[in-house]
DNA sequence: TATTAAAATGCAATCGATTGTATTTTTGCT
DNA sequence: AGCAAAAATACAATCGATTGCATTTTAATA
């Protein structure tokens, strides 16, 4: 009863051998059109479904994307798995998402299910405890195409698709400082992450542009949860120093920030101007919305899914690895917008 | 070269049987430590990684489950694949995303390919063009356990995990009623789907209570996009009749009729009070803040994902089917609270 | 040191589909 | 009709791990 019909019941069904029904399956020219139909319609009376397993043993491919990302549920990421999952869907390939919660030993738990699971390639989006890479060797060992998107790390030879970082940061911080701000305070992410490393590159950049002194003081490190840039905000409304803008490596902890400006009854922008990054969808509805770097999640994951894919049906990792920077283009709201 | 080493080469190398190294590989009884630990020795020398595949098809397990949301982007989706996926991956399985984008077509099709990947369950939230189910009776008779989360179906027997929607749409509606709204309209979706059905259901039921007439020109049935909530508030706004309230079947439907609302140089919840459903996490952030039904995305894909591994796990589907309905709560913020 | 029970390991079939090669059937031509 | 060439189908090995049963090895007891 739970045992599905095989193509060797189909055979028996049939008088003739599973070889013939299997080609007939799969459209080979080698089987008569008359015996593929009544393979066809005996394929159907039986209600047979083909085991994808055996058939992906025997093939050895398996036609399955493994995706890790931090959280799902995070919208840039989801945004992202909806594009991986739209352009892989459209290539008859599915998706396993796996969430490393920021934490590197199930992000390593997660790779090795994934090799053994025999998936065609890996996208990853690396969590912030993943300081080192050797758990991904093993993808690269066992020639599996591997992408990075977005939180990508700094080794040679890597395939990532990713936004400019560095020219997002720039813009935005040049964004504030022609809105006439001088004092600007950034809120950074983990330091060993490329992209906010770029990010701070990119702040630096532009107030060497314009003759701002960079104060190491005026970067704080944190995880940049929403929590995190309104204690980051408490913080510097405690000092006696006064700052005019802030720039945000994501919207959360912007939004965090802007919470708590609000709470202090100061005006946003005209006592604190602020930018973020993202483009977050609630980044539209905060009131005052929110100057921000749009990253189009669904892009980057397109993109990367179209990458990988080419690898996988092209059976060829290149050996130097490539680099996708996506535009990041500056969305000005009224956080920044002085009058 | 890409070839992996397989328990035939550890046991070769060992000069021993593979079903030997099998069994130390899966830690069986059967086995001396000192052969185990010499096979494991090896098995990590050579770069050894079980075939999950060969494994699945001789067992007929795979540990994966098949998902299928309308679109992985909605937050509340994501926030629902967030709680399957970690509750699977406690329990030792992956999860399969696919999003069906709310067409029939997509869906079936997903169906089919999950079916032959073989897994070992299937969670679904079904489109909007969902009206007939025959596409998932191949689950059935495949025996996998089915169990529906949040956009369900209204056949007998089946296994659902549900908010109370009825009493979420039932409160949304007398808290209206309760701060003195006479004329409320109700934002529904399309009437096919349960979930909206029930919340109109509350609305009716609360109405009825407080002796108001229901008045079918009050409910408007869109696809509850947030252009569909501007759109319907705009119309709203044209007709000579006034209109003290709109409870809206989500937040997006909400937050479009707000935006317009704020537009047309109106006050909320003064002129018209406004109340959500799903607690979206913009729903805190809009100006003003959305009263709303707080649904638990990620709290129902644990859910679901601990009833269908438990059907998985004692290989039973239960006949009649269960329903898990998890409680609805109102949340009130700024948009309906008249002082 | 036999003898036997128990423990450890080996053998071989199996899961279901695919595919290179061999065999049979059909077709076309004289 | 007879024969070669072409087309259609059959055979059997294979992918890699699992598992019931058979055999060998070890340990225990007399």
């Amino acid at each position: 009863m739970n045992n599905k019909p095989t193509i060797h019941d189909i055979a028996k069904a049939l008088n003739i051998n599973s070889s013939t029904v299997s080609r007939a399956l799969n459209d080979s020219p080698r089987v008569t059109l008359k015996t593929k139909e009544k393979i066809l319609k005996k394929a159907e009376e039986l209600g047979y479904k083909r085991n994808v397993l055996a058939s992906s043993l025997r093939k050895n491919v398996t036609n399955t994307l493994g995706v890790i990302v931090p959280r799902i549920s995070r919208h840039f990421f989801s945004s992202a798995i909806q594009g991986i999952e739209e352009t892989a869907y459209l290539a008859g390939y599915n998706v396993i998402i796996c969430q490393s919660l920021e934490q590197l030993e199930r992000e390593q738990s997660i790779v090795n299910g994934l090799v053994e699971k025999r998936v065609d390639g890996v996208l990853i989006s690396i969590s912030m405890e993943t300081l080192n890479y050797q758990h991904l060797e093993i993808v690269k060992n066992s020639n599996i195409p591997l992408v990075f998107f977005d939180r990508h790390c700094n080794e040679a030879g890597n395939s990532n698709v990713l936004i400019d970082d560095f020219k997002g940061g720039f813009d935005a911080t040049e964004h504030l400082i022609l809105q006439g701000n001088k004092n600007i305070v950034h809120f950074s992410g983990p330091n060993e992450l490329e992209i906010y490393k770029n990010r701070l590159a990119g702040y630096k950049a532009a107030l060497k542009k314009h003759n701002i002194a960079f104060n190491p003081e005026n970067v704080i490190v944190t995880r940049l949860m929403e929590d995190d840039g309104f204690k980051s905000m408490q913080t510097i409304l405690n000092l006696k120093q006064k700052i005019d803008a802030v720039f945000s490596a994501n919207d959360m902890a912007a939004i965090g920030a802007i919470k708590c400006i609000k709470q202090s009854n100061l005006k946003i922008p005209d006592d604190i101007a602020i930018v973020g990054f993202s483009n977050e969808p609630i980044s539209t509805v905060i009131e005052p919305s929110l100057t921000t770097i749009d990253q189009s999640g669904l892009e980057i994951g397109k993109t990367a899914a179209a990458l990988i894919l080419s690898y996988i049906e092209n059976k060829q990792i290149p050996e130097k690895g490539e680099n996708i920077v996506l535009k990041a283009n500056l969305i000005e709201r009224n956080s920044s917008k002085r009058n």
